[in-house]
DNA sequence: CCATCTTTGTTCGGAATCGAAGTTTTGTGT
DNA sequence: ACACAAAACTTCGATTCCGAACAAAGATGG
């Protein structure tokens, strides 16, 4: 009925409309019909007014905003040891957020069992307990297919080749479910959060694994479902190690979060997580810091061709090994040294805005597109 | 005042709306209004009727194509060592095609003026003679400001730098210039002509140098202007070369077709052109077969962390040496032995559809987004 | 402090669009 | 050969949407 009632609630949700005026410059729409229109979001309980603008020479705008009781998504991210999980209003804001550790390894039943015993509990905390949840968005650190909402041939995650994540969360709470690779979902989330005018990101996660997610002309780039992938990338090495894949000089085998533990290992320091590698870095631990510093330089030497190709306006850093000052510093050191000036000119290289959160975050912002694109605008309206 | 009648024509352009009703399934418009649309776009000369298709299994759809008398665009290729230069209905259908010799490094002054003329020739032959000139599109052989229909930075172009080519075709044709890189067009025009339904296309244009047009979503991605850049990759070679760039193990200083003539001239070959080679190929000189087998190698080896990393549907092989068959072999044998398997599965590697037309067809299809995307459709439907 | 210009938002009549029902023309099944 | 379904348009009344003028609120500048 209402055809475009969806654009004015996505630009609101979105940020850029702010006012009734500002929404009809960005729709395209009629100032009369946008006044209409809201005036009915508003009576539905989606939107809200809230407060006045500053002038810009005239009338002070009338800011609008989703009504925060509207309804909830919720944001996960799943980890390789840990669950992180959020509650989000429509506007993308953080309402309530925990972290529980997990393992990914004990299988898909298990943590999915796990995950939806939390996700009812946290919908039970007093903050949202009245609200609807309108959404699920899940990360996964593997390679996925959205369309599925499956995990595809993941290489740290025995059992969950083909596990139906999706349609399982999906059935059991009733709402629709969106899965994405984890490093796409940081790209998605350093785009909404950190970078909402740059439309072309790139978004590296050097953790266990190391991957990329692509944010081109403002959308999530996922090729044939692939894109992003750079962990089977050659690099130079003097001593090959084989890589899952089977090659011995790939960027995952010598550069990853994974294989660093596995050559300090080697040397006889016992490290268990990135997070305790990067304690050891900012210790001063030599060993450790040339290590990173190494897996930095060989990140930056496979990023370079990819940012002359790409050439993206943004390159952000993320996962474990970015809170590791070495790291960061030797992949900007590789990319200014070898990339066209004609690509770094105005490229901004900067660590995740959003840190910790990147992935979960992005979980939450794909989720929310889907809700607000979807027929629940159209039927709120009418159904008041 | 018709809002929407652009979206008709556009339709009808790319091919994919041939029918009233196929065009009101597409452009979401009611059947109604599609009917009356079209009857005035009828009207007005832009669209004409076509014969009957095929039934689907009810009445046959009355089919619609551009009319051909409403106008053309010119598309022009400017190669280092020729002109090649079409004139091309809005269906972009080549109505007239013709090339000459032509040598860049004369500058652009001299360029230009030999372009405008043969422009203005060939747009008074008879087949086209009374048709409006509604746009013309170029395609530079260097890095392209679109924007400002500039070429910046190039390489082997002398005194081309930041001339306003664009401006200056424009002024003197009256009508809107569009200024693309060689590469990009390529992209487009395959993407166009050849692999229409493939939303993520590579297009490497391989002859005196090399470069890489990328089509993501069905759109040209240019990125902060530089995307697609592959000449100044590291490649593993046992001798260096100093590059124009300051390196010394660049793509484009081993594997170019500039390159690669150097090289045999060093052995005692000399060789004018790109297509020259290619003929020493096919004639099984094999010292060029290898050099240009060679070559091919290399510039697989750049293209595969691209392929993983972009994921594309078609990756298709263009510019002078895409006609030496050890080029292609060796190109494809290098992706497909170190790509991921998942990003290899389904991927078309491909020699350009379109041949050495490639480019201008871009150009083509580049200046008639343009011209259906402008106000000329509604100009023309309210001038009658 | 008042006139003027800007910007925001609303009112209301006319025009464009929709959508449901109808017409035309064809495949399909019996 | 016939009825029936299906697809491609067309007609026409009901609705929506636009756009120009207006009202509200405030900045600017003498």
């Amino acid at each position: 009925m209402a055809g475009s009632a969806g654009d004015l609630v996505r630009l609101v949700a979105k940020g850029h409309g702010r006012s009734r005026a500002e929404l009809a410059r960005l729709s395209g729409m009629a100032p009369s019909s946008v006044s209409l229109r809201v005036e009915e979001l508003i009576d539905a309980g989606l939107l809200r007014e809230d407060g006045e603008g500053a002038s810009r020479g005239g009338r002070r705008p009338r800011q609008l905003r989703l009504h925060e009781n509207a309804g909830v998504v919720v944001a996960v991210d799943v980890g390789t040891h840990h669950l992180r999980m959020a509650v989000l209003d429509l506007a993308g804001r953080v309402l309530l957020e925990h972290e529980l550790p997990g393992d990914i390894t004990e299988g898909p039943e298990q943590v999915s069992e796990r995950l939806l015993e939390h996700v009812r509990m946290t919908l039970r905390q007093a903050t949202v307990e009245q609200l609807p949840l309108l959404g699920v968005g899940i990360g996964m650190p593997g390679p996925v297919d959205p369309a599925a909402a499956k995990v595809i041939a993941p290489s740290r995650m025995p059992g969950w080749n083909e596990y139906p994540i999706g349609r399982r969360m999906s059935e059991l709470l009733g709402v629709r479910v969106v899965v994405e690779n984890d490093a796409n979902l940081m790209a998605v989330g350093e785009h909404r959060y950190g970078w909402p005018d740059r439309d072309n990101l790139m978004a590296v996660k050097a953790g266990t694994g190391i991957g990329c997610g692509i944010i081109a002309s403002g959308k999530l780039h996922r090729g044939r479902g692939a894109a992003g992938d750079i962990s089977h990338v050659p690099v130079h090495v003097p001593e090959p190690v084989t890589c899952s894949c089977g090659h011995s000089d790939c960027l995952e085998a010598h550069a990853s979060g994974a294989a660093l533990r596995r050559t300090l290992r080697a040397q006889g320091i016992e490290v268990s997580s990135s997070r305790q590698l990067v304690e050891l870095v900012n210790d001063g631990v030599p060993e450790v810091t040339t290590l990173v510093r190494n897996a930095g330089r060989l990140a930056g030497q496979v990023l370079t061709p990819l940012v002359n190709f790409f050439n993206p306006d943004v390159l952000v850093l993320g996962g474990g090994l970015s809170a590791a000052e070495p790291f960061v510093a030797a992949v900007r050191g590789a990319i200014y040294e070898r990339c066209l000036p004609l690509a770094t000119r105005d490229l901004e290289i900067a660590t995740a805005v959003t840190g910790r959160d990147a992935c979960m975050l992005g979980a939450g912002a794909l989720v929310l597109d889907e809700v607000l694109a979807s027929e629940w605008v159209d039927d709120t309206l009418s159904a008041r």
